[in-house]
DNA sequence: CGGTTTTGACCGGCGC
DNA sequence: GCGCCGGTCAAAACCG
């Protein structure tokens, strides 16, 4: 019951450079219009440079982008549980108190998540809470952020609906949980039992 | 009443 | 250096 799905999100950001995973998912859909179909994407900074055909990954290059920044990337930011201390950004750059000792902010391997849905809200089993809503260029739907409530883990996501079709809602994961799944979603299992993972090699 | 969402401001990187 | 843009913060509003 409790067995977590990081298997979906494979890859350890110390492990082999993943270039793509694609996962199909596959329910015989009793809704009328609710097929869905999903496109996992690795984007790692190692290698971006290879982009699938995909029209959403060609929405999610930004990213890429972003990421290319350090070469040695390892989670280690769980310094913001501790908000005891004073170093207050909201108002203007009083003093400068840095986080850690020398320690650049170092972003993990994210993944995207293509689905299909009705909703914007996928439940996927954890506790998310909203800290963050942007407009995003060439988009007309905002992107939303979102942040594991479990205490201690930091993993983020954050929920886009393309402009292109509207039915698509892209979810992009950072970070890997370090906890099992809080909620007991049955909808959710039974979507994964039928799943269908594809690797490329 | 406590946790979550909303929302505007701020921050840092990057390109020009 | 400045402006743009993605990401984050945090206070207020909201909601069960």
């Amino acid at each position: 019951m409790d067995n977590n799905y990081s298997m979906l999100f494979p890859c350890p950001p110390s492990s082999s450079s993943t270039s793509s995973y694609q996962i199909s998912i596959s329910n015989n859909n009793n809704d009328n219009s609710n097929q869905q179909h999903g496109f996992i994407t690795g984007l790692n900074n190692n290698n971006n440079g290879q982009s699938s055909n995909n029209s959403a990954f060609l929405d999610l290059k930004f990213h890429e982008q972003q990421l290319k920044r350090s070469e040695e990337d390892q989670e280690e930011e769980e310094e913001r549980i501790n908000v005891s201390d004073h170093h207050q950004l909201g108002g203007g750059s009083s003093s400068s108190s840095n986080k850690k000792k020398g320690e650049k902010k170092i972003r993990k391997p994210r993944y995207a998540f293509q689905t299909r849905s009705q909703v914007d809200i996928l439940d996927d089993g954890y506790r998310w809470r909203k800290y963050g809503q942007k407009a995003v260029k060439n988009n007309k739907f905002p992107r939303s952020y979102y942040r594991c409530t479990h205490q201690g883990c930091n993993v983020k996501k954050q929920v886009q609906r393309l402009t292109k079709d509207e039915g698509v809602v892209v979810t992009t994961y950072e970070g890997v949980h370090t906890h099992p799944i809080e909620k007991t979603t049955d909808n959710f299992e039974h979507i994964l039992s039928q799943m269908q993972i594809y690797t490329p090699f």
